[in-house]
DNA sequence: TCAATATCGAGAGCGCCGCTCACCCGTCCC
DNA sequence: GGGACGGGTGAGCGGCGCTCTCGATATTGA
């Protein structure tokens, strides 16, 4: 049986990864070496080499970890406001909380998944379903509310045009989260808006700007509900 | 005189500005290194030590250029939109779309910007003025159609909290700004917001789920437009 | 005018880095 | 039992940021 050695491998190439996000979370992916990682793990450089092809493909690994980490607090959090019996407003509340929450305690990871690209330009295709995760959260929030009639469908004079409902259209099936396009099309700009505050907070743009970080970020989510079409 | 040596010192760093703003665009901020500078320009690399004390020096210079032209270009399509008589709704437009066109022309300028922060975590305070210029030109938009109640002030159920109203308070003194702090506190969440799907966008978070990108940019930013106020 | 001084570039060199390669050894499979 | 193979080693390549010494040149002040 081969077992015992993928077994081996699996543990190493784990060990690996948790040595590399430990000196990620650390220092940042600017200064994370192959080299330091082997130096810890009390063996040679090359020996990575075995596990890993290069060093983007371990930092790749490490971003799908990560937004895997993200996806993974969104979700909590909304199974946790369901349960609770929250209203669709504060489980949208909850969700954006919890990105911004995890997005703090992990500034480096959340530098690695959405500040500059740091390899090439495309993000490999593994990364993508992870990456999805914690914007499926907030459509669900919008889906659920929808299917109780508790969402406010957007003025046809504020709709998106055509080809924007188009794509969302797509999105929707693709997803098969049941929403109609003009909502859809909101939500993808309040996910992006979203991104956009933490971003801006963890970059310091707020320095000398906003003080009353968790107010302003609560105020800012609420707006987004209002946005998306949430009732008040 | 001194001047003709200062006078060279200067033309000097300008051209290591230059071929570092070359590289800069053509292959990101990771990969712009003080050595091919050098390389390029013909010198030896220890010789670029006299002009910046180190890469992160050259860097934040670059930062420096790019802010002031993102700001430039902010401000220049203000100044068009006011001498063509646009409405505030429309000039509010122009600034954004000039903010996603400076943006996507210039990528790795963006990402050196607004993308993770490369050496430590503190912006230098030389990068403050010429950072603040293209939010200078949202909020100039919006304190001029206040100036002619072309703005619909937020309603009082919807405004931010004390405490936030009290960081815009400050904020708008600070920047001589006549504009309400309920309306401050919208434009700098509008502001972050416009940066988040400008980012999205140019960090490929759109692959496969917005096609049509002028579009839905246009009606994202119609709808902040919405947010702070104003009117249609 | 001439010596003292400041400025600047060159080049060698240090310790990192990512990555490759030849080599060796233990384990597994036939 | 022997060969293939996975996995570790260590040397080494070229590149990097950065430092230091040294000589050449320009500027300055007496």
């Amino acid at each position: 049986m081969q077992g015992a050695r993928q077994r081996a491998r699996g543990e190493i190439t784990e060990a690996i990864k948790e040595e590399a996000r430990r000196q990620l979370a650390e220092q940042g992916a600017s200064r994370l070496s192959l080299r330091a990682v082997a130096r810890e793990l009390g063996v040679a450089s090359s020996a990575l080499y075995r596990y890993f092809p290069s060093r983007d493909d371990m930092l790749t690994a490490l971003i799908t970890d990560a937004y895997d980490a993200l996806g993974g607090a969104a979700e909590e959090a909304l199974a946790d406001a369901e349960s609770a019996g929250d209203s669709h407003l504060v489980r949208w509340l909850a969700v954006c909380r919890a990105v911004r929450g995890w997005s703090l305690a992990h500034p480096h990871e959340y530098a690695l998944l959405y500040g500059s690209p740091v390899p090439g330009y495309a993000a490999p295709s593994t990364t993508i379903r992870p990456a999805a995760r914690a914007a499926l959260a907030m459509l669900t929030v919008l889906s659920d509310a929808y299917a109780v009639g508790a969402l406010r469908a957007p003025a046809r004079a504020a709709a998106a045009p055509e080809a924007v409902l188009g794509d969302t259209e797509r999105l929707v099936a693709q997803l098969e989260v049941p929403l109609p396009p003009a909502v859809a099309a909101e939500a993808v700009a309040a996910w992006a808006q979203l991104f956009g505050l933490v971003g801006f907070e963890l970059f310091g743009q707020f320095a000398n700007v906003i003080d009353a970080r968790d107010a302003f970020f609560d105020h800012a989510a609420e707006r987004l509900a209002d946005q998306v079409g949430l009732r008040r």
